[in-house]
DNA sequence: CGGCATCCGTGCCGATACTG
DNA sequence: CAGTATCGGCACGGATGCCG
């Protein structure tokens, strides 16, 4: 369908190039990326529902989306089983894992 | 005209309401306000077309809507001269000046 | 169980023009 | 000099339904 829209939050060169703190904020901006993030830190592996239950007010939908954005942008990694059911485990990469002292100032400035 | 919306980013209950990294998201998150915040950082006072001219690609129209905002939010302090013409200066609040380690960390992660 | 497809409202943001 | 007014496109995100 030639479809080449970059769906989900991916969007490049939305704002100045050089400025290494929107590279980060659109990464993590989002309506239910901060959330999801904290869950992962604090939960390490989590399954679809799961998070789902750890997100109230987040849709399907909405958690299907930041996740995938989070994928994308190498934060979070999603494993499958192959088994029917399907059983989908998501953590966070390395990459992911290094947003640790970010999202803690974030938090320290944000309760106050 | 009787308009109540909160123009600007400053929408209520728009995520979780107790998760202080959204308090903090929503507050930094804009398309210019990374990029302000950290020219109010390093520069101290500034004037608006002291701004327009150190964020190329920032339209007028949009400086001031973002800097609307983060006035709103208690970041950022605006001093206006009665003279004529007006001189506008904008600051950083002491509040806006504890972003500073927020904004150092987004830094470190996204410049990797 | 873990999604994706579709429809649709709302708000972000750009372009342009006008003001004290 | 430092903004606001207005129009309009388009992306974000909610609701609902279907599918392997």
């Amino acid at each position: 369908m030639l479809k080449l829209n970059l769906e989900g939050g991916l969007q490049m060169a939305k704002a100045i190039e050089n400025c290494p703190i929107d590279q980060t904020l659109q990464q993590i901006a989002g309506k239910w990326k901060g959330p999801i993030i904290m869950t992962l830190l604090e939960h390490g592996q989590c399954r679809f529902n799961e998070l789902e239950k750890r997100l109230p007010g987040c849709s399907r939908r909405m958690l299907a989306l930041q996740l995938n954005d989070l994928v994308k942008a190498g934060i979070v990694a999603k494993e499958v089983t192959a088994t029917v059911p399907v059983r989908t485990s998501y953590s966070l990469t390395p990459r992911g894992r290094q947003l640790r002292p970010v999202i803690e100032e974030m938090q320290k400035w944000g309760s106050v």
